[in-house]
DNA sequence: TGTACATCAGTGAACGCGCGTTCACTGATGTAC
DNA sequence: TGTACATCAGTGAACGCGCGTTCACTGATGTAC
């Protein structure tokens, strides 16, 4: 007879969700270095050996690993309002959150996991996609440069702040009055089509 | 009698000097984790040991590796010409060349090292103040944004399209034709305070 | 100038570690008849 | 309904590896007198 469902699994319950659960939080806590299959066994208690029915091996287990960080990156992207500010919190708050497993994403191995896996493909684009469709509404209509262009540069910029801030550089140059949500407003500002009527950051200027 | 200049070194010439240079072309040719204090010993052709004269552990190493990559960007920065675009290509030239070595310095461990050794805090600064010099420029006396605050989004721009670029993102996204040079055009235009003027980027968006 | 001594960059074997991965296996679950 | 069999998620010991680091040492260089 054929199986009318997944099949539950017969001693752990989910012994591959529980791994990715366990390398998510042990990246979180303690960074890539420290996600080892065997650590992940340790914290599932099951042996060595088990991991190794649900991944080839471990490179296969970091690409479930960004795999699950883009679901829940473009999830917390998807929820975003306030168009291109609020992605662009959204874009940091999950970076500041998750260190680790957006180095993970974004990192060394992307590219070859990428081609060798259409769900990361398809999540990076889609990213990309929902900040192409921010910058083209504040650009409605008003025909400055191009589109695609600018969209890669508002990425860029967030990414970029991600990282510096993620590392502490920023920090380090603004000193102790590094405030993110001043440099996004200067950063929105930017992408504005023309700068020409009075804003606030104009008059906080000449103040 | 005082010694007149730092002694000579009595085998090997300069065993410091040489896995620093070690170091560095390890981590070009295969990565940040190929990098060990062993191998490194063994492309100096010396015993396992040898590096611990120089070095009190792994960690002191890596700063020095670290500190020898900011002076070397330093430098090329400081080469740079033709005002911001120069800069940010001679910004994304470096991170192109040496992706690797990038990656050491901004990377995780920056913070700590930063705060231990005052160079790297320097060398972090002066990056940033020749971003900052550059964006003031474009902003003479047109009283725009606040200076810094454009720089810091300035810097995050650059180097978050480094980061993309190197991990193979910017060529996902924007496919065959991704062009560096037009990415940039685009973003410096970002910040020319005014953008009234007929310029040659929104010609070719008419066209 | 010669000799005893101090310094110090190096040697090479060894330690203990955690890792990825494999081997031969067990025991629970599901299936065919 | 019962029984023989197939499947498959797991066990636990073992393999070989490269690593960071330490130990006790050697031999070249420089220094004091």
């Amino acid at each position: 007879m054929v199986r009318r469902q997944p099949r539950a699994a017969y001693h752990h319950g989910d012994l591959r969700q529980a791994c990715i659960a366990a390398g998510l939080a042990l990246l979180s806590k303690q960074g890539k270095d420290a996600v080892s299959l065997r650590e992940v066994a340790r914290k599932c208690r099951v042996s060595p050996r088990a991991p190794y029915q649900h991944f080839a091996d471990k490179t296969e287990f970091f690409a479930a690993l960004a795999e699950e960080g883009f679901k829940e990156f473009g999830a917390a992207l998807a929820q975003a309002k306030d168009g291109l500010v609020g992605l662009a919190r959204a874009y940091l708050d999950f970076a500041t959150r998750r260190p680790a497993l957006m180095q993970l994403m974004f990192g060394d191995d992307f590219e070859e996991r990428a081609t060798r896996n259409p769900a990361l493909h398809q999540a990076a684009l889609a990213t990309f996609q929902q900040l192409e469709e921010q910058v083209a509404r504040l650009h409605e209509g008003a025909g400055g440069l191009p589109c695609r262009l600018l969209a890669v540069n508002a990425w860029a910029l967030v990414h970029g702040l991600s990282e510096l801030l993620r590392h502490g550089q920023l920090a380090h140059v603004l000193g102790d009055d590094a405030n993110v949500s001043t440099v996004l407003e200067v950063a929105v500002q930017l992408f504005v089509p023309s700068r020409r009527g009075p804003n606030k950051l104009r008059r906080m200027n000449k103040a």
